[in-house]
DNA sequence: CGCACTAAGTTCAAGCATTGAACGAATGAG
DNA sequence: CTCATTCGTTCAATGCTTGAACTTAGTGCG
């Protein structure tokens, strides 16, 4: 590390603090200042070579009050995006996200692709992308698959076996030309929820359903990942040690009680719209399968937030569906075990992004590397 | 923030990486160098206020191969030490740390302090550490106690209800004019295997039990203390959903089979060194109710390994006396159900450390923070 | 004994990002 | 039209690391 290493550390850490002033909200350089606690000569310093790359613009004038007129500065129209894409059992889906935040478009398409080979599912994936990709810089490609990750690879993925050691990342990187991220889709959920904008606070585990039951832990606003990307299997927390026999070679496994093949058994049905009618109607074997996942689901969340201490459950995916009807067991068993050491309390509450959270946190992954490594934005 | 503070940063900073290596091993400047990544010329310039202030000194001259001899340098046998202190339920416990990493002297006392004041308490642990204080600076004072910390008070401790509310760590540092503090246990156990040495590994929980269980999580070098400093209740984790009563208002969880009451209880003895007897002579029913304890213990790890994904478990406390007899039943459980995705395998281990972890710990709490912010060194 | 060789440690000018104060620019109020 | 006000830019000063040159202090060999 040179002295010139140091300093310039100095300078990208502002860059990165004037880059997140802004992905809250625009403002003129002396507003930024401001925020930031930096000067307005170090702010002009800093954004010139924003401006000159087309990553920030400055518009024309506000004219409010006295003195001279600010000119705000807010991210490009035109400038860099990051992709989204998700594997799921189900569908595939993409994204394109500016670096404001804004969704520029997405698109989701029921696909069953259990029986397709690694390169028929990439194939795809690249097309949806090519299809929704604007004419404007791109930063890379955030892509959730449902399963463990390990270095751009699926290690494990009890619903997808056929994908399971395909080098995912560098096959689509080779289609697309384009930096690709792999990431889990539990862990995406929940920076869905944290970037860019905070729906859940600093501190929440979001939780979603499918077969498997994951669970993305997020401390001081960041996404825990554990020592190799496998934190928060939640679905595989006991909570009856001589129960039911699980895949993973254990008993009582929360997944044996909460997954969704589970709930659905249960009440008879064979698909999440049809559960979902049901309970509208108030069908009594629906009712009861959904309030006794709801405690089976509510008793690990107690576990995991007695060790992660953490005070809010948002539930996401199939669950958010399901909210409530499922919310109320949740909730008293998590009240009646977690401890209320203190002032504290639990909140549980829906996911507000729908089917969309998984594919938003892909892209944000993007987005938020661009804005805290920001030597990215000017290759 | 002045640019003249950023350049201090630096300065900090590199002033860390230095005493982190020194407290690897001694160094002459040249070596350290190699070792950080500095120059020569800025460990020149580094280390010499600290030289001069006593923090460090140079060693006569090793005369070893070709060259200018090296004049090694090391922490002070002279400089400043940290105080660790521990209040438990049975016993009192000082000691002092050099920033070496060596320990200067330690005390163990017996004492049933469940029916004492606060007052009382601290004015014996003020007197042991008074007893033991060498005639060197002091960098300040980590005290342990068994119970939820917030803000220098203990505001849960079941098994020390009176100390429970008082400003322990502001009344202490009054009684000796040191900076004084405030712990878990069970952080500081985990700590004292993490620094000055590692002796677990990067990533470990560390479990030990009294009337409680309590474990501390290590990730990637850093206690895991979570939102409000609760996390890691594993006593509290679930394992049978309808199981025993517990004191915290649920059911099933790990204490109430795992807890070193509950072993004493099921297996007939009063104390902890009677039982180590029984377990010696091969008493069945004193094996029995170890057995059944590592093995709810085990399904309590197994969850709590899913949760945050750590690979090594250390058994600490009375956990690591009853070791033997303990581990075969907690590994089984642990095999069974912990994911094994990919090559992961869970690792076992008693601590090394006997019954002075905690209050190490509470000393590596003063020393670790110290080099960590290298300008209490000079003030 | 002396000279070449090696490595440790020191000295010093150069380079760099931020700062703060001074300055120029653009508008509203009176 | 002039003053007050706020925005944005310019520029010398600051303080830390660097790398190269230099000094110091030994070893090895003839």
């Amino acid at each position: 590390m040179t002295t010139v290493d140091h300093l310039r550390q100095v300078r990208l850490g502002n860059l990165r603090t004037v880059l997140l002033a802004l992905v809250d909200r625009p403002g003129s350089r002396a507003d930024l200042a401001a925020r930031t606690g930096l000067t307005k000569a170090t702010l002009s310093n800093l954004t010139e070579p924003l401006l000159a790359n087309g990553i920030l613009v400055e518009e024309p004038a506000t004219l409010a009050g006295m003195g001279r007129p600010s000119k705000p500065l807010r991210f490009h129209p035109g400038g860099p995006v990051a992709v989204g894409a998700e594997i799921n059992v189900s569908h595939l889906a993409v994204e394109t996200l500016g670096l404001d935040g804004e969704t520029i478009r997405r698109h989701l398409v029921p696909a069953d692709i259990r029986d397709s080979t690694p390169d028929e599912v990439l194939d795809r994936v690249a097309e949806l992308i090519r299809d929704i990709t604007p004419a404007r810089p791109l930063l890379g490609v955030g892509l959730a698959v449902p399963g463990v990750v390990h270095d751009g690879v699926l290690v494990r993925a009890p619903n997808l076996p056929k994908l399971v050691g395909s080098p995912l990342a560098d096959d689509l990187r080779r289609r697309l030309d384009l930096d690709v991220e792999l990431d889990n889709e539990a862990n995406l959920a929940a920076l869905a929820h944290l970037w860019p904008r905070h729906l859940a606070g600093e501190d929440f585990v979001h939780v979603s359903a499918d077969v498997g039951i994951g669970a993305g832990v997020v401390i001081n606003g960041e996404v825990y990942r554990g020592v190799s990307g496998f934190a928060g299997e939640l679905g595989h927390v006991v909570i009856e040690r001589d129960g039911v026999r699980c895949t993973c070679g254990g008993r009582g496994c929360v997944e044996r009680y909460a997954g969704l093949d589970v709930i659905l058994r249960e009440a008879g049905r064979r698909r999440l719209d049809s559960l979902a009618k049901a309970l509208e109607a108030g069908d009594p074997k629906a009712l009861a399968a959904v309030g006794a996942a709801g405690a089976a689901l509510g008793v690990g969340l107690a576990t995991l937030m007695n060790l992660f201490d953490v005070p809010t459950v948002v539930l996401g995916g199939s669950y958010a569906v399901l909210h409530e009807h499922l919310s109320t067991a949740v909730q008293s068993e998590m009240d009646a075990r977690v401890l209320a050491g203190g002032e504290r309390h639990t909140s549980l509450v829906a996911s507000p992004l729908g089917e969309f959270a998984v594919v938003r946190g892909a892209a944000g992954l993007i987005t938020r590397r661009a804005v805290h490594q920001p030597e990215r934005l000017f290759a």
